[in-house]
DNA sequence: ACGTATTATATAACCGGTTAGTTAAACTAA
DNA sequence: TTAGTTTAACTAACCGGTTATATAATACGT
């Protein structure tokens, strides 16, 4: 599917790679064609003549990327090991790919704002389709089964979980602000530790 | 401070109200001056009498939207009451103010998107100065030091509250596509109750 | 009450810089 | 040669903001 991703000079990588900075701060609407072109050093006729239009460089930027850390996301998923060791890789994963000087973070977030058409037809062939989202949810029925955890909603959970790793990510800056969180390095490096310690111990059973 | 609010035949409000539309849905970049005073029924000048630019309507419409939503969760916030009940009403009037035709959501996100300075001014301003963030704080502290909450951190603690609150209300659409939630009238019904659950088992003590 | 000055509200037409996208010609390596 | 790349110059539409002008409401001196 995926063939000419690369140009004699590499402008096409030069290209995709200017756009997701670009777009990461500027968002789609934001974004200028021009601005892109000079930051990828490159001719703006090249954009056109490697992308169809603006549109079409920013659907690229985003399937690209979606892919690059789905991968990276089942790698660690599928090694077995305990739970609570599993949930804890995720989470330190989430802060190491999404956090702080991450370009497809504000991406997604703006994407999510617009309806997240664009993001739920890339993650709904690249999550789904892989089982990525059903292998979590077997790991806490499972437990239900077990009696290991409560009867609840694994689904929730699950939304719970993904939710208090990411959200943190997207706020940080006014959540910062209003908890006057001065060392927010250490606040963050803290996070995954804290956020699998509350979702276990509200998963299990007493 | 605020003066002006009200033009004889309502003009500013309606341009404020096109403009929340606007914006929500397209963002401050997408959005078109000339749209928004069609969808006003206003005469585009009708918008530079009242606006100094479309960057201030812009802020106006954050401030306007701001202040309203957190009037609102102060009332629910100084009902003294039980904890969990406290929190559960919290959840609720999240998932009321800011869930699915809300137009300050979409906004607030890509504000976040963009570095959260905007938001940022006005939260601090609004929250941290009327004490609201820190009244939650207190309630957990307490509980820790009565030894019926666990010995944690409680800032990550409520900020993992608060984003198991927000996050599916931004994240729906590829949430409910993932974990092919079909009846998200239902699930969405579901979660105040479930968010509430998970935190306070995960925050009591053994 | 009355005429008039002042102010608030409203509109149509316009302006100039910007922007996505195009074109035609040129360069380059096999 | 020739197919893939690259460029400077160009264009048509767009868009934030302005201007000139008109009308309705209010204030005010008499």
């Amino acid at each position: 599917m995926n063939s000419q991703k690369t140009s004699k000079s590499g402008s096409r990588a030069k290209i995709l790679n200017a756009a997701m900075n670009e777009f990461a701060e500027l968002g789609l609407a934001g974004a200028r064609v021009d601005r892109i072109a000079r930051r990828a050093g490159v001719n703006k006729a090249m954009i056109y003549y490697h992308f169809a239009s603006k549109e079409d460089l920013y659907q690229k930027v985003i399937e690209g990327e979606m892919e690059r850390l789905i991968a990276l996301f089942q790698v660690q998923i599928e090694e077995v090991r305990d739970t609570e060791e599993l949930l804890l890789a995720l989470s330190e994963n989430y802060y190491n790919l999404l956090g702080a000087d991450s370009k497809f973070g504000p991406i997604a977030i703006r994407e999510m704002a617009s309806g997240g058409k664009r993001l739920k037809a890339a993650m709904v062939n690249l999550v789904a389709k892989r089982g990525l989202s059903g292998k979590l949810k077997r790991i806490i029925d499972q437990g239900k089964r077990d009696g290991r955890y409560r009867d609840i909603d694994s689904r929730q959970a699950l939304i719970s979980f993904i939710s208090m790793n990411l959200f943190y990510l997207v706020m940080a800056p006014v959540v910062n602000a209003i908890w006057e969180i001065k060392d927010d390095k250490k606040f963050r490096k803290e996070r995954p530790q804290a956020v699998v310690d509350l979702f276990m111990r509200g998963l299990e059973a007493r």
